[in-house]
DNA sequence: CACGACTGCGAACACCGATCGCATAACGTC
DNA sequence: GACGTTATGCGATCGGTGTTCGCAGTCGTG
C-alpha cells in the first residue's frame, strides 16, 4: 500500500534539485511517434530514451515503469478529441459524434487499440472524455452506473471495428495468414457446414466500415439505455 | 508468403526421425498451468521448457515462436466447452448458455482474456466453437455474416466482463490503485459534475454480475439479430 | 553559504525470444 | 540388415528488454 502518490497526482517538478530537462509533453510525444511508426513494441525504455538523446536510466526519473510511460503516451493520444460547447440535444447523434471521433483516433494510433484493450490506468484526458460523454447522455433517463456501462461497451465496438478495419488493410501478420489458411482447409473439410455457410455467404454484401460501426453502435446503445 | 504450413496444418510428427519426448497436449497443459499460477507472462518459453524438463531450444522443435505456444494454449483451454447434442430452438437461450461457459472458462484462465483481446489465430476447438454457436442460432433469419458478427461482438462483451468480474476480486494491480486514487481526486475536485454524479449514483444497485451479463448479451444479441 | 534534495546517466542484472550447430535416434529404402 | 536421410534434444550464444544501483553534479532552501 505504500505504494506513493500515482503518476498522475505527483508533480511534474517537485521544487528542490535541478530542474528536469524535459517535460512529460515531451517524452509522450517522442514515444507517441516511435509507436505510430514501429507500433507499441517500439516504444521501448531504450528507444525512448535515446529519441529524446539521452540514456536509457534518465527515464526513469520521469516515470516508475513503462506502465506509467504507456499511460503518458495513452493520455496524450486521448487529449487529441475536441468537445463542443453544447451538444444538439439528440443524444445518440451526440455520442455517435464522439464515437468516431474515437474511431479516427484509434485509427492514427493503431497502438492505441493495444492499450484500450488492456485495461490502461485512466489519466486527466480520459477523465474529460468520459465527463463530455455522460454529458451527450444527459437526456437519457436511467442511472449513472448504467450510462457508464454504455460507454464502455460504446468503446469496445469501437476497439473493435478500429482493429477489424486495421487487419483488413495493412499487410496481414503472420498469425492472420495461418488462420486464413486453416479455414480454408476446414471448410474443405466439411465437418463445420454451418460455418462453411456462414463465410461464403453473400445474402449481405460487406456493408462499409464506417457505416456498419453507425448502425451497430445505434442498435446496441438504444438497447441498452432505453430498451 | 513462403511462411510454411501453418501451425494447425502441420502433423505433429512427420515420420522421419526420432519420435518426439513430448507431445503438443503435454506442452501446452505445462503452460496453462503456468499460466493460471502466474499470469501469460508466466508462460515463458524457457520456464515452459524447463517445467517440462527439457532445455529452452528444444521447445522450437514443437512451436515455430511464442505466438505458436499461446496458439496451443488457447486451443487446449477452448476444449474446455461442453456441447448439446441438440439444442433447445430457442436461439437465445442456446446462445446464452454457451455464453456463460466462455465466461466460466475466462474465469478458471484469466490470461486467456489477454488472449482472446488480441485477436489470437483461430485452431480446431474455437472452430469447433464457431460451428456450434451457428447451430445454436440456426433459427434465426439472417445472413450468414451478421450472425458471425453476433458471435463476435457476444465474445467481446463477455471478455468485457470477465475482466471487470477479476479485477474487483484478485488483489488490485497498482494501475488499478493508481486509477482509483486519481479518481477520487478528481471527483473532490469537482470539475467533472457528470462524472462526480454518475459514480456515486446508487438508483440502480450493482446488479449481480452473471445476471447482468445476461441482461446485456440479450439485449446486444436480440438487437443484433431481429432488431 | 552550505546542506540536502533532486537530476543525469554509465554500468550492470536478470530476464526474454530466438538461432546455430552438433551429436543422436528413428524411419524408408535397397 | 545396413545405410543415408531426416528429425530431434539441447548447450551455447546473440540481441533485446525492463529495471536498479551508485555516483557526480546541480539547484533551491534554511
Amino acid at each position: 500500500m505504500a505504494s506513493e502518490a500515482a503518476l498522475w497526482l505527483r508533480e511534474e517538478r517537485s521544487g528542490r534539485g535541478p530542474q528536469p530537462e524535459y517535460s512529460r509533453a515531451q517524452i509522450a510525444a517522442a514515444a507517441v511517434k516511435l509507436a505510430d511508426a514501429g507500433g507499441l513494441a517500439a516504444a521501448s525504455t531504450r528507444r525512448v530514451a535515446d529519441a529524446i538523446g539521452t540514456g536509457p536510466a534518465s527515464l526513469y526519473r520521469y516515470v516508475r515503469n513503462r506502465g506509467e510511460l504507456i499511460a503518458l503516451m495513452a493520455d496524450q493520444v486521448s487529449g487529441e478529441y475536441e468537445y463542443p460547447q453544447t451538444f444538439t440535444g439528440d443524444w445518440l447523434a451526440d455520442i455517435l459524434a464522439l464515437a468516431r471521433q474515437q474511431f479516427a483516433i484509434l485509427m492514427r494510433h493503431p497502438w492505441m487499440i493495444d492499450v484500450s484493450r488492456s485495461g490502461a490506468p485512466i489519466g486527466p484526458a480520459a477523465v474529460d472524455f468520459l465527463e463530455q460523454a455522460l454529458r451527450a447522455l444527459e437526456p437519457v433517463e436511467v442511472g449513472g452506473r448504467v450510462k457508464l456501462e454504455a460507454i464502455a461497451m460504446m468503446s469496445a465496438i469501437v476497439t473493435m471495428f478500429a482493429q477489424e478495419a486495421l487487419a483488413g488493410s495493412s499487410t496481414s501478420t503472420d498469425g492472420q495468414e495461418a488462420t486464413a489458411q486453416f479455414l480454408a482447409h476446414v471448410m474443405t473439410a466439411g465437418r463445420h457446414p454451418h460455418l462453411a455457410a456462414a463465410m461464403t455467404d453473400t445474402s449481405t454484401p460487406p456493408l462499409e466500415g464506417a457505416d456498419l460501426l453507425d448502425r451497430v453502435l445505434a442498435k446496441t446503445l438504444t438497447g441498452l439505455l432505453i430498451g
